[in-house]
DNA sequence: CTCAGTGCAAAGGATTTGCATGCCG
DNA sequence: CGGCATGCAAATCCTTTGCACTGAG
């Protein structure tokens, strides 16, 4: 299925309207390989403005087309979700927090998922997904 | 090794004291088994002011002392740092951001770090700790 | 004495919101 | 037409910083 025609199926489920703002945004993060910031957004896109780009981000957000990533400095992140991205992990630079994606094997996907499993239960925690990160320097800050 | 020890000395390392109100917010954390925000340490000790406990928990956190935690809140969250705490993880409520410890076995830990260190060779990324979440509802926003 | 630590208040800065306008349905 | 989306600017709010004062060594 295409992206634009789920994003649209998806937006369309929470009452609102794939407009040319929304798609703009979502065809930057569809040409990433990793997490991007709102001003890198802009950067791709100088004609859009910042608030609708904050807006539409957490319609998208709420909508479950874009998820969040919180990294080490003051800017949040934004990458397609996880079911439209395919599941993967984030290398996260304590330095100067840029973020970019890795993926493990289906062994050791396998054995995080049966840990989670035995921990959710125990807790009363309804576990909606995992986070796998690995916190260090980039290459440009090594 | 006695905890205010430790931590005094680490901090001896980076020419800072151990004074009265970083040894309240060390004391604080230790007594709690999950990741304050600063709002919550100030609860706990009325008479710091905010901006002393910003300041010190800076301080501590380069020594070593304490770890920041980012959550889907706007709150940052600090807790000892894992080697004066002991390595965990934490149950993240993507609804209203509260965050508690958990751990996995130790084979499970075993297989992280095999699948954490092939990533770092391959890609240039100095790893220097990974973060094991699960995110999803807390008992209270379930 | 000296200088890091402290407290208060003001400033910073990413993010959010109010409001008038434009556009899709 | 009606209501959501948009853009600009102003407001929010966690966090940081300037500055004068205090206390430990």
């Amino acid at each position: 299925m295409d992206l634009h025609t789920t994003v649209a199926e998806r937006l369309a489920g929470g009452d609102q309207r794939y407009t040319s703002n929304r798609r703009a945004v979502v065809e930057v993060l569809e040409g990433t390989d990793r997490p991007l910031t709102i001003p890198e957004i802009l950067e791709h896109r100088p004609g859009l403005a910042q608030s609708s780009v904050y807006r539409n981000l957490a319609v998208l957000e709420e909508t479950g087309v874009v998820h969040r990533v919180h990294s080490s400095d003051d800017f949040a992140r934004y990458e397609l979700a996880e079911d439209l991205a395919g599941h993967h992990h984030h290398l996260i630079c304590s330095s100067c927090g840029a973020v970019a994606d890795f993926t493990v094997s289906a062994e050791v996907e396998a054995t995080l998922a049966a840990a989670i499993e035995s921990v959710s239960g125990a807790t009363g925690f309804r576990a909606e997904h995992h986070r796998l990160d690995l916190v260090g320097r980039c290459r440009d800050c090594a």
